[in-house]
DNA sequence: CGTTTCATGTCGACT
DNA sequence: AGTCGACGTGAAACG
């Protein structure tokens, strides 16, 4: 990985056409030979870049880019398109290069799935009498994370987030609407299950017939312990 | 813009909880505070990040971490939520900082560059005895879209937005304030040509003595319509 | 400020 | 390789 603070300007052609006024930026080259321009500020997004594949060429400026000040012109092509992002280089500030390796990657914790392992484990949550018919119930638009019955055999289904915003019950209630026209299901009762529940989803919720459940994680863990050393 | 590379392990919890194992990265802070956790490939899309507006803070590792061979503790914690990241640093194989500035940004050249050629074509829409000396006649601050000259040999200086707003007569003003310090161009008088011209910025710019043009993009490329049909 | 729509979206899973 | 849907989507335009 190669990093260069330089005051730059750049030309982005391709999937549209751009262009960056001089200013101090900071450039990274990566081993597989993208490259990112980034501002002070903003978001994590550069101000401009080039995905790869893709090849980077250095390149002399021609008399009129030297006049105006460029020392140096890169330009970075991508293999399978005609995307294409050059960079006139001034002043450069800064230029090091770093050998980092193969990264692992970012994991993502299950917080969700370990709910939903719990959620099942303790179904008794939803209310007294109720028992699990199955996780990850298949629907036609998807799994439901858990199935239930209640003490009278009327059918539940659970939707569980970590936390609960207007769009999970958004969803829960698309997967409600297909159960309830299934009649071996209906009528489905629906359970919007959630470490933290948004005011707003729970009024959509109850507005919906929809109920709430706020899921104390710790709580769960701690019966989940109790269980394991049963055993 | 600090510049950090590391050996690093993170982790995130907010919208979701993640973490990434130890490995050799490179860490970017952001004046504005916001941290991106760069790998050496993939695509500008950070391992991990946080957004603005954020606070970091940089604390000891305790003892179960130095006993890991944990040498610092970075917590990011965004101000609004409570998305928080986490970095433990080991060995640290380059650290800088710099001073970037503010950057102008992108500016896309979408219907902008089809307007500039339209009026690039249709020169006297200045007004009559005005001749075209160049379009995107290239300054040390970035290009003027169009530099022309009027019927007394004046130069003009156009700067066209696809929407004009107070940003579009301020960047025409630092061109102008560049070009009239020039000897061979001064003096250069500004005309802002949009399709949309907002309240707000012709005030503006009727302030500082620069003309307003509303371009009529239905109407301009009739006109360039019919000139292509004559060839 | 909330809401909706756009994106050089990116990214992964599946056909 | 193409398609579809989720994303820590983010960001800009709009009311």
């Amino acid at each position: 990985m190669r990093l260069v603070v330089a005051e730059c300007s750049a030309r982005y052609s391709g999937r549209l056409t751009a262009h960056l006024p001089l200013a101090t930026r900071l450039l990274v080259v990566k081993a597989d030979g993208s490259v990112l321009l980034h501002s002070d500020g903003g978001s994590y997004k550069p101000l401009n870049w080039m995905s790869p594949p893709c090849t980077m060429s250095v390149g002399e400026p021609d008399d009129e880019a030297r006049s105006r000040g460029v020392v140096e012109v890169w330009t970075v092509q991508h293999r399978k398109s005609d995307d294409r992002l050059e960079i006139e280089l001034h002043a450069t500030h800064h230029d090091s290069a770093h050998d980092l390796g193969v990264d692992p990657g970012l994991i993502k914790d299950g917080v969700e799935a370990h709910l939903q392992e719990m959620l099942a484990a303790q179904i008794e949550l939803l209310g007294d009498g109720h028992t699990l018919v199955r996780r990850e119930y298949m629907t036609a638009i998807g799994p439901v994370d858990i199935l239930a019955k209640d003490g009278e055999g009327g059918s539940v289904a659970v939707e569980i987030k970590r936390r609960g915003d207007i769009d999970g019950v958004e969803q829960l209630t698309r997967y409600l609407e297909l159960m309830n026209r299934d009649p071996l299901l209906a009528p489905v009762r629906g359970v919007f299950a959630a470490q933290e529940i948004k005011p707003q989803a729970r009024v959509l919720a109850t507005d919906r017939g929809i109920s709430c459940l706020v899921l104390d994680y710790d709580a769960m863990r701690g019966v989940d312990d109790v269980d394991s050393r049963l055993f």
